[in-house]
DNA sequence: TTGAAAGCGCTACCAG
DNA sequence: CTGGTAGCGCTTTCAA
């Protein structure tokens, strides 16, 4: 591997004199700078980074830790992580916890050990307290983004998901649907939690009862949900809507209703938060609170990367992001 | 930050000592073993990869670099290759050159720079020849993913395009079809020429002519289209099926038949590559040559490992992953 | 404007 | 079984 020495030996000058060409740091005659560049090129030199960061204590590096990589929510807001990151001369790392708390806490530690200089993270629930007391004991700065987690006062950029789901339960009422089921998911997420209270708020807000038995926690995972479904088609009376926790879980929904021979938004509207993607395609197209993914991406780094060069405030930030209310054809009238 | 020199204090050892305790190398006393992980715990010691990856010259992360993380084709193969790098020990550090040369180069440069020990890619282009060449010349191992570059013997895992054109133009044929468009990508993009490739031997298979008029190649990007479309109604006779090069121009066709009220598979059939997810979910769904885009995240990242812990033999290696003829509701018998 | 020495945190190598 | 020394590639500090 060809070293700063290398390239001194070569141009004649001391690896001190390279360094500073690279950095184009000190005073340099431009003769020095012309040979040492013209020397650099046709050695083929790249600097290595990791022996600059060893010295600078400075990788350049932030870790994007999600919980689910192929949910088109974390995909785009990756995506504005990337692109922001990129523009802040920052390299992304990116690691996928799968709702995992021991995956999650393997990403942790080798997030701490690669020295990364800060963290964007969905923390998997709300025992990931103990993973970002981790990072705040290395002074690692991070941002936790899309999930609070109680206990932890740090930067985050969230949703909002209170008003979300009062909008959404809201077009359900004036559609006329009385009695509406909420599948979401556990309730040690925030989101989730946040959801049932929007949820039960709009309820009690148009004068509808507040049902336990329509409220059903399960995983964000699809196949935790047959049970739910089995049940929600038992009671008495039965619900005409449900408020999905998050767009995989409306669409295992609508697949399990499909299944049985139930029609959406005929015999069982949906609601639910984010997308899908392809808005023209998708049929029924979810009725939805959804969040600008790309932007908590990008204002999650953009925050993180303030925080990491001592550019915010000392007090933790918390930035929330309104969603938007799609009408989409998942909902209608209840049947008579 | 705390050393293994902190430790070692400590502990009343030497820094070897602890660097032997925390590699398993070495024999060790288990009284002082036991010591010495009593006080890495206590002081929360996390080692430094990048001081080790220094002297080990090794940095066990591997870089994936895709063009399009928002495709789902990539996103899935993004998350195979992720797991299958976890299962090796090996951390991801994931890039999107978004189909840009002048981005890939700029990732290129970032991987080479942080020393990672392979590099699984798609190149942008035949035009990448220049930065795979680069990494050849560093001596970091890679292997193409998805796209092949000319003049370029390495280690690849690339689908069966041309196979995957001929299903879906038999089955376009089969179904009465006999004036066939093909919408690819720019023919610099080895899976748009060889899916051209088998569109024309299948055709002639077929018996039928082929028509360069028939042939369009555009970007890969939605934009690019719609000039196409202009045009491929203004042929004579005007064709009843397309060819789309990729599952994002099949999304981007229908929609451009959409907004003109040309119906599809009615007046106009479409075949394309891969999917768009959610299966049950899009209508129409494409009739498809789908390719396992998970197994070739996992298998580049395998064959990649194997290359850089020197398992793989000297020769490059081709891996060939056949695709699936999917028949969904885009396509059925031409209009009279 | 340039260079020499020291050290970032770690492990290979050789001694004991 | 344990420790000392040297060095990975780079930059900071001080000196010339």
């Amino acid at each position: 591997m060809v070293t700063i020495y290398d390239i001194a030996k070569q141009a004649n000058v001391s690896a001190m004199t390279v360094s500073r060409v690279i950095n184009n740091t000190g005073r340099i005659s431009d003769k020095t700078r012309a040979k040492v560049r013209h020397v650099m090129e046709e050695m083929n030199y790249v600097p290595n980074a990791m022996a600059r960061s060893l010295v600078l204590q400075k990788t350049n590096i932030v870790s994007l830790l999600v919980t689910d990589i192929t949910n088109p929510f974390y995909t785009t807001l990756a995506r504005g992580a990337e692109d922001a990151a990129r523009a802040h001369g920052y390299k992304l790392l990116l690691g996928n916890s799968d709702e995992d708390l021991v995956k999650e806490k393997e990403y942790i530690e080798t997030i701490l050990s690669t020295r990364v200089d800060g963290v964007l993270l969905t923390p998997a629930s709300d025992n990931s307290k103990e993973q970002l007391e981790a990072l705040m004991r290395h002074g690692t700065p991070f941002v936790a983004i899309d999930r609070d987690v109680p206990g932890i006062t740090c930067d985050a950029v969230v949703g909002d998901s209170v008003g979300g789901a009062r909008k959404l339960i809201d077009h359900l009422v004036e559609l006329g649907h009385r009695v509406i089921a909420l599948v979401g998911g556990t309730f040690d997420v925030s989101t989730a939690r946040e959801r049932h209270d929007g949820y039960r708020e709009a309820l009690e807000a148009n004068g509808l009862p507040y049902d336990e038995q329509l409220v059903f926690q399960t995983g964000y995972r699809l196949q935790d949900m047959e049970q739910a479904v089995e049940r929600l088609f038992a009671l008495n009376p039965a619900p005409t809507a449900i408020l999905a926790g998050n767009n995989l879980l409306a669409l295992g929904l609508l697949q399990s209703f499909r299944r049985r021979g139930i029609e959406t938004p005929g015999q069982m509207s949906i609601v639910t938060f984010d997308s899908l993607g392809y808005r023209d395609l998708i049929d029924p197209l979810f009725t939805t609170a959804e969040q600008p993914a790309y932007r908590f991406g990008e204002l999650g780094i953009t925050m993180l990367i303030e925080r990491i060069e001592g550019r915010a405030e000392v007090q933790p930030r918390r930035k929330v992001l309104l969603n938007e209310l799609i009408i989409g054809s998942s909902t209608g009238e209840p049947q008579p």
